[in-house]
DNA sequence: TGTAAGATCCTA
DNA sequence: AGGATCTTACAT
């Protein structure tokens, strides 16, 4: 089987609610400097808007923030409650501020060196931004990183099949309000997976 | 230099 | 419902 290219980095030159469902079902490929890869499928997103008051760029280009205005096809990473890292796809144009938060992953297989309790369930190790940084070791330093093939981070298409089963309707995505904030908590920018285990909340 | 809030998660 | 834990942004 041949091997599946990363998307390319003029795909996600569209707004981040155009990008969000889109990246439903896509996988993401964590690869570290050993070649040992971990792999899961995108099953929640989040848009943030330019003109989105929870967006960390509402007020003006900062330090952390940076990176949203560059070019689409890079990573947002960022900590959260001194604890957490979350994980975030730059989009549309040069110059504005947009980016898709990585919410829940479906992982292929359990990556090395975690140890699955008999109570711990494969789907749920990835189900969270902050679970899936930590299970994939994505911290800051990851923070700019461009979304390509050989990078630490990139992400392929959604397979054929699953694609199939989501034009048939067999599969669906559900479109609802986000999660965790206090601005913008009526906007409805958080899509999942319909039934899907991994994903954080239903 | 101080401070309040935060795109979370786990336990009780 | 509360706590862990610390960076960031903005006010003073």
């Amino acid at each position: 089987m041949p091997l599946a290219p990363s998307i390319a980095h003029q795909w996600y030159d569209r707004s981040a609610k155009d990008i969000a469902p889109a990246l439903i079902g896509c996988t993401l490929v964590r690869q570290f400097s050993d070649g040992m890869m971990i792999r899961g499928m995108i099953v929640e997103t989040e848009a943030y808007e330019p003109d989105d008051p929870a967006m960390h760029a509402y007020r003006g280009k900062t330090p952390r923030n940076e990176v949203m205005f560059g070019p689409a096809g890079r990573a947002y990473v960022y900590q959260i409650y001194g604890l957490y890292h979350c994980l975030n796809v730059v989009t549309d144009r040069e110059g504005i501020a947009s980016a898709v938060l990585i919410r829940a992953l479906q992982l292929e297989t359990a990556p090395p060196g975690i140890e699955l309790a008999a109570t711990t369930k494969l789907e749920r190790l990835a189900a969270g931004p902050g679970k899936l940084c930590r299970v994939l070791r994505i911290e800051r330093s990851l923070n700019g990183t461009l979304l390509s093939s050989g990078q630490a981070l990139w992400l392929e298409h959604r397979p054929p099949q699953l694609q199939q089963q989501l034009d048939t309707g067999q599969i669906t995505l559900t479109q609802t309000t986000r999660i965790g904030l206090t601005k913008g908590v009526e906007l409805p920018y958080r899509w999942y997976l319909s039934g899907a285990a991994a994903v954080s909340k239903r």
